[in-house]
RNA sequence: UGGCCCAUGGUGUAAUUGGCAACACUCCGGUUUUUGGUACCGUCAUUCAAGGUUCGAGUCCUUGUGGGCCAACCA
């Protein structure tokens, strides 16, 4: 992860200019503070980039902190899974914080801004709360509630806090001003009541703080100096200082809020409501389900921390409205798996093809470079026989000269075998290609060095021995919506754009040696994209996810 | 009708803070290639508009236009 003299993003000017101004830099401290109601996603991906990579930057502290103060939507599951995927990245947090640690704090300090008449309970109902909160362009009214004495504020919060209040009949409410054009400054509340077990506190708590609450002053008591937020967040800025104003002390780090654009990414939404709606509709089958643009899902499809690090980090952070295209992703995988990934050869899509003129029964083990890549990559033996499999597509009775493939009369070179010239092919009674009978050159072997072997041909086609080769389950994904920003349409809902073929499961014969493949290998099948490993494989059955095709000039050409 | 934020190629981000618009991806065209992969080369923006300040504006000011956000006992 180099900082080699890259420009800085507004973020970054925004520190370096607090250094210049003589903030200490020991002070700097960050927090990536993520609720565990769902599992992380690619958007996650860039904030985590923010925060640990200002960390590593200045060698300031980077904490975890859970923000978990809604107890109905947040699972020990959630938190295990967030821990594990910061790990994966890469990434070391200082120390693991949870919000919920600051309950007692949080609500010593409340009773404090109760005395000084800065809160009160409010027990009308929540239409009545919502009517006199007024709209953007019309003020709110007081409530009836507003000038309840200190005495009885106190006695009615410890009610709330002993349990003798129903949900929904009472909340604590900051007192600022209900007129204000920042509805959030409206007399927020600050507490509510929620007769549920937490994942952390259980039922020591039914009373329990809300976000604008929470956030700040939990970031004031890890004296966290610069906390960075997605954009909606903006108009909480002025009640994040509001609520840290009641309990500064000068001597202290004060925090401060700073927003950046969500990242964006098309054909799939980045969300945790949403993306927990299709695990839940059972469009996808978990939260790490491959077409998901989860981090699990995208570890799963077979992307890398490294590769998914330079996407971040070629996508920046900004504040404008952003819609990142899936080739930026796509190309980080695909540029890290050519380094590293493997050549084997499999063949999804097959037809036979028979060499009569190599002898029957008969078999030879042919050198194979596992990366032209890498020269430390080595090389492994594959079969090769009289009967072999080629892809369907890689066949053409005739065609144009752009076909640099087999086709009648015509020769191409089997990659790391023999020049083969199609002679004639058998069909079924539809009238589909069942079968392709082909010569080879005995003396165009690759590699022997002969004037044969030598010879320019068009094509080169991958392929694999029948009798050896090894069957798999291979899941092919295409994206997951239709549309390239299927949350965005005001009369749509993004469901009605799922793409009902975004996932194929098909055969495939793959050279033999891939039966010692291990779960979470990647390969790259020649010519077809990378294939990793799924956790689904077994040793009797092998299953390949596709991570991500090859760029493909010839489909492109042969759309025209 | 109020407030806040944003505007640079098809996409995303830069521009030494007022000094020759750069990088990556995509697209298109080409070279190399026993992967139609990789690698390499080339083409693609006078910075939303109109004014203003200035020797000089993507950057500062004004107005306009366009987009996003703000009224959950969610975060």
């Amino acid at each position: 992860m180099s900082e080699t003299s890259k420009s800085l993003n507004f973020i970054e000017h925004i520190v370096e200019e607090d250094l210049r101004n003589s903030f200490p830099k020991e002070n700097l401290r960050f927090r990536f503070p993520p609720e565990p109601n769902g599992y992380l996603h690619i958007g996650h991906a860039s904030s985590i980039y923010l925060n640990f990579g200002l960390g590593l930057r200045y060698n300031a502290p980077v904490n975890l902190r859970f923000d978990d103060t809604n107890p109905a939507k947040e699972e020990q599951e959630f938190v295990d899974a967030i821990k594990r995927d910061v790990e994966w990245l890469g990434y070391t947090w200082d120390t693991e914080r949870y919000a919920s640690d600051y309950f007692q704090q949080l609500y010593d300090w409340a009773l404090i801004l109760i005395k000084e008449g800065k809160a009160y309970v409010d027990d009308q109902s929540s239409e009545e709360m919502a009517t006199q909160k007024g709209t953007p362009t019309q003020a709110g009214t007081n409530s009836p509630n507003r000038n309840r004495s200190v005495k009885e504020n106190l006695a009615l919060f410890n009610q709330m806090k002993e349990g003798k209040f129903e949900e929904g009949t009472h909340v604590l409410r900051a007192k600022i001003d209900m007129t204000s054009s920042n509805m959030l400054m409206r007399d927020p509340i600050m507490y509510r009541v929620l007769h549920k077990a937490h994942h952390r506190t259980n039922t020591d708590w039914c009373i329990y703080p809300m976000y604008d609450w929470t956030h700040g002053e939990s970031d004031y008591i890890e004296q966290v100096s610069h906390s960075f937020c997605t954009l909606e967040f903006a108009m909480h800025r002025e009640l994040y200082d509001w609520f840290l104003d009641q309990v500064y002390d000068e001597n202290k780090v004060r925090p401060r809020q700073r927003e950046f654009a969500r990242r964006n990414l098309s054909h799939t939404v980045v969300s945790k409501r949403k993306l927990a709606k299709l695990v839940e509709t059972g469009v996808v089958s978990s939260w790490d389900d491959p077409r998901m643009p989860t981090i699990s899902g995208l570890r799963r499809r077979g992307y890398t921390p490294e590769s998914i690090y330079n996407f971040t980090d070629t996508i920046g952070i900004a504040k404008r409205d952003n819609l990142i295209d899936v080739s930026l992703l796509e190309f980080q995988i695909r540029n890290h798996l050519n380094k590293v990934a493997p050549r084997v050869m499999g063949v999804l899509d097959p037809l036979k093809v028979v060499l009569t003129n190599y002898p029957e029964g008969e078999e030879e083990w042919l050198d194979a470079e596992n990366n032209p890549e890498d020269d430390n990559a080595g090389s492994r033996k594959v079969p090769f026989s009289r009967e072999l499999y080629i892809e369907k597509e890689d066949f053409r009775e005739e065609a144009n000269k752009k076909f640099f493939r087999l086709k009648l009369g015509k020769e191409v070179r089997l990659k790391n075998g023999y020049i083969i010239k199609a002679e004639s092919c058998t069909k079924d009674t539809d009238g589909n290609i069942i079968e392709v009978q082909c010569t080879y050159d005995p003396k165009s072997k690759s590699g022997s060095g002969t004037e044969e072997s030598l010879r320019k041909v068009k094509g080169t086609l991958h392929w694999v021995s029948i009798k050896h080769a090894v069957e798999a389950e291979i899941r092919l994904y295409d994206r997951l919506f239709t549309d390239e920003s299927p949350d965005t349409h005001k009369e749509k809902d993004f469901m009605d754009f799922v793409n009902p073929d975004s996932l194929q499961v098909i055969k495939g014969y793959l050279e033999p040696h891939l039966k010692e493949a291990k779960i979470g290998d990647r390969v790259q099948f020649q010519r077809l994209g990378y294939f990793c490993v799924d956790p689904d494989s077994t040793t009797e059955k092998l299953v390949f996810n596709k991570t991500v095709g090859l760029r493909d000039s010839w489909a492109k050409i042969a759309e025209k």
